[in-house]
DNA sequence: CGCCGGTGTTGACAGTGACCATATAGTGGG
DNA sequence: CCCACTATATGGTCACTGTCAACACCGGCG
């Protein structure tokens, strides 16, 4: 597991749990008011300086921690992806029956996700994205990795109970029956987010039916579908 | 249909061919910049002032045809919206199996998508989202719909033909059989523009799975799955 | 005790989105 | 044919941003 170490910072032996120079613990009250800003504002356009402001500190402060804006919204997606981890453990606690555990964690998992809209787009947006020339955003990276486990877990447990229709020791058929799941849940929260699934639909409606679909595909056997047309992969002028 | 218009503003009742009075088409071009822009440097945060520039008009000529930069992204995200649909269409154009052409119309959408990571993640990013306060991005959200009804017509049509469980005369359950099938396209597209999905799989690979796991639920009747837990609704200190 | 490096501050700069008033160029009414 | 009118484009301006550079603080270490 990795925590996402938002407090203490690079010292070299000290304990973190000595308040550091100045301000007492400055990284993490900027992780703590910039998911205040977003979870208010549903939105990471706010001013790195108005970080600084809510946390009593100068607008030039936080570059002692975070070298561009980024990468603070990096630390916050990583939380965000923590708190799901363990929304998702939480769930499945003392669950036995896989394709059960699977719904309720990804009912969970729409949930939390359409709870804080601006936080789960964050986790999956440009913190999360490679496009940016320089560095990698490793703290969400390494964060949604774990949560992603817990998922992965689920289907390997019910791959090896026979409740889904893949082999158990085969860790890739395991690892792209997650893909599946994952890309289910994932993509249902972003629709309901956008507000483009639906209307007219109750959120629950739309999570059994959705997730209901998934575990039926899951139980049944692959159907091997027809080649699909392989000239399309640049015949589209999409640029 | 919903044609977005890219030429030819608010005329009262000139026929829009007509070029307009300094430019020749400045609203057209200003998309057409912008959809450069994004598909070069993969990212938005261009300034209005760069695609300005781009077209060779002052800093300020943008606002006689969009009000805020938003408004011209939102126009951007609908031309994107139009290109997937067309593309949809072309690829199931004369296909009668609609188990085929759900796969691929699947794969054609994932391609689509990852063809043009920024674009993709535009038109489903703050275009769409109705979190800003004030107007909604009417362009893009009718463009959005124009695209999902291209992957309604083919469950519609499956249903009809018993290919999928789906009660063909049931409007909503075609629409959650519908979204259950955009979920899975849709959330693998973006796990895969976010370099999340695999790695160590070929895209192929990840999309044959993912839309073949979602064609095999499509045609088995949905098990009813274990009510979730609803106390999960708001138990989770996620904001 | 005096240095030192991590921490926070002040100052500055180019660039941005959005507004204002103003100039201009086509268009329709006469 | 001419002129007023309005959509279109321009330059100017303002508050604000991210980032850089130089400086002030302070506790621990030699």
């Amino acid at each position: 597991m990795v925590t996402v170490n938002t407090g203490g910072t690079a010292m070299p032996k000290i304990r973190s749990a000595s308040p550091p120079y100045h301000h007492g613990d400055l990284r993490r009250a900027l992780i703590d008011s910039a998911l205040a800003l977003v979870t208010e504002e549903q939105d990471w356009t706010f001013s790195l300086r108005e970080v600084a402001r809510r946390a009593g500190v100068s607008h030039n402060a936080p570059y002692n921690h975070f070298p561009e804006k980024r990468d603070l919204l990096d630390a916050v997606a990583a939380v965000g992806f923590e708190r799901l981890r363990e929304g998702l453990l939480a769930t499945i606690a003392g669950i036995d029956d896989m394709a059960a555990a699977l719904a309720m964690s990804g009912e969970a998992y729409v949930l939390l996700g359409i709870g804080n809209p601006a936080l789960y787009r964050l986790m999956f947006g440009p913190a999360l994205s490679v496009s940016g020339g320089g560095d990698q955003p490793m703290l969400a990276r390494a964060a949604g990795a774990e949560a992603r486990a817990v998922l992965q877990g689920i289907i390997r447990r019910g791959a090896g109970a026979g409740t889904f229709a893949v082999a158990a020791e085969d860790e890739r058929a395991i690892a792209l029956a997650t893909l599946s799941a994952w890309s289910a849940v994932h993509g249902l929260t972003m629709l309901i987010i956008d507000g483009v699934a639906g209307p007219g639909f109750a959120v629950e409606e739309m999570i059994e039916r959705v997730i209901g679909i998934e575990v039926a595909g899951l139980r049944s056997f692959s159907a091997r579908i027809r080649r699909p047309i392989r000239a399309w992969r640049r015949k589209g002028d999409w640029r």
